[in-house]
DNA sequence: CTGTTAGCGCCTTCAT
DNA sequence: ATGAAGGCGCTAACAG
């Protein structure tokens, strides 16, 4: 490929002039800059922002980390989170962890090779211990959606405890008594705040809290709702409601339902986190308490770019507003 | 950031032996090499892979190009091509155009001055001037889903005008005797083809086109199909059934539908090309071609990695097998 | 306004 | 088995 040391050449002048060219910088008699420019043009030149890096020790590029790209949820996050780097001139790379941790660490290391500028996680790791290589190196790094215990790092989400109580409530405001609640690993934040927020709905509302109807699975997928659901209804108690931690959990749950034919909503209603596709996906179903993604992904990156470009180390935790969807399946 | 001089100093050797040890060179004393790993280990080194990738020429990195992410049938590509890149240790620099060409051409752009490997790329362009920085930097890539015409270079999609004729002799079978189209640019290959196979279909069985049902529009998004559809039925023939051409117009559609009250699928049937979330998005609605978008993630990055590895530059095209997936729509 | 020089962190001959 | 030296492509003082 063709380099400054070519462009110099060609052009009679030193590559110093060329990188200011290159840069814009003033200091260029019009004539030569003109003619510079014109081979730089004519030859197809494109900067190695490799070697730019090497010497200015930026490299414009933040990585973001996510559990699954195929969840429109973290989607959304990824959108956004783009977009606004873009608008800064920042490249984004992408990890997809299918929850898996050593994908997560693997990623970690690979990005500080790359000498990202900076981090968007949104962790499977519950230990405190996979922020330190970032800590290390100095790299500035936003949490995302899921926080980590012990850590007073920055972090963007939203009140998962009070949003499980809203949803748990206007579960008991319908009337179901036997309210039952399947979820995920306590070890990630969030599923651990929903589960505080449905006892603390049960007990608000003087409702009995069995232990039948408390299932934690591990991660959040299909198959993991899809297993606790058939395990629970084995015990003799049917609920008349079950919530749902997430809503791959619930896709799961849903299946389970169907194979040992309950309806839903008439024999059991569910309700659960997240949404599936756009706003309008056809027909709406899940009643769910629906997470600002989009917002959320903004409003880290704009939070990892000060830090970034402003310096500004501030630990921010950040806490945005979710809604309450109500549909078919309630 | 501590770098090999640093190590080869504390260590007592010279860089090169540093460098050796990294990249488990033999010809290093197992003693020597013992005192230098458990520096690197202590100080918590990280190479920089920047240098590393001036010198090698390469960046272990390949970009993915992709419309946009929030569509699951761009999110299954996504993370089929991520993880068969990272088997091989490659790292997936991530581009969302929103269907923009200019920003597709920034990307595009962004991405060579990181000096990226290759590139996959499922274009919103529609001229061949989009690959030319491609070929005159030599950068191995391979287009996916989409076409570009004229370019004879290695892709990875379906049969569109097959699996369109498919899906219409489905409608047709099912007894409809009107069958629109909505559709967006013919610029871009996919919908071209599609609209070939529609109007084959409908020739195939003698089915008069009409002139009012045939919508092009121009993105493959939900407003276009909204407004096409709205257009359409302003006029006074009202089809029996809607081919769409792509899930999100299908939204549009389907919401413009119920804005007119007419009801799907006893007034008017839907079937489109694509699904929306999981396989077991509940409930399923849209009778639908599902395409292989996992596969064809794979085997498009494991066409390009071939390029990259084995320098095999032949140009290859592949089509996939899609599904027929009859839902409740039709 | 322009050029010389010295690195950025790492790899790779070529000697020893 | 180890080290010295040159260079990857570019930027940034420092001199002119």
């Amino acid at each position: 490929m063709v380099t400054i040391y070519d462009i110099a050449k060609k052009a009679g002048v030193s590559i110093t002039t060329v990188s200011r060219v290159i840069n814009n910088h003033p200091y260029v008699k019009d004539k030569t800059r003109a003619k510079v420019k014109k081979l730089l043009k004519a030859t197809g030149y494109v900067p190695n922002s490799n070697a730019s890096s090497l010497v200015s020790k930026k490299t414009n590029t933040i990585a973001v980390i996510l559990p699954d790209i195929t969840n429109i949820f973290f989607a959304k996050i990824l959108r956004s989170a783009e977009e606004r780097a873009n608008s800064k001139n920042f490249t984004v790379i992408y990890g997809n962890t299918n929850e898996d941790f050593q994908r997560e660490k693997n990623y970690i290391k690979t990005f500080i090779e790359k000498r990202i500028d900076g981090l968007l996680l949104d962790p499977i790791a519950t230990d405190i211990s996979i922020i330190q290589p970032l800590e290390q190196n100095n790299i500035p790094f936003v949490l995302i959606d899921r926080e980590i215990k012990g850590s007073q790092k920055s972090h963007v989400g939203i009140h998962n405890e009070k949003e499980a109580i809203r949803i748990v409530n206007y579960l008991i405001k319908k009337g179901k008594k036997n309210i039952a609640l399947i979820s995920a690993s306590e070890e990630l934040s969030v599923y651990k705040d929903r589960k505080k927020g449905y006892i603390k709905a049960l007990k608000g509302s003087g409702l009995e809290l069995k232990k039948d109807h408390l299932k934690i699975g591990t991660k959040p997928i299909k198959a993991v709702g899809y297993n606790l659901t058939k395990e629970m209804l084995k015990s003799s108690a049917v609920p008349d409601a079950i919530f749902v931690a997430n809503n791959f959990l619930a896709i799961g749950v849903y299946n389970a339902l169907q194979d040992l034919d309950f309806k839903v909503p008439a024999d059991i209603a569910i309700a659960c986190f997240d949404d599936f596709a756009t706003e309008s996906i056809i027909p709406p179903f899940f009643t769910s308490i629906i997470q600002p993604a989009s917002k959320m992904g903004t409003v880290a990156m704009e939070l990892l770019l000060n830090k970034i470009e402003g310096g500004d180390s501030n630990r921010k935790k950040i806490y945005l507003k979710s809604k309450l969807s109500v549909r078919r399946s309630t």
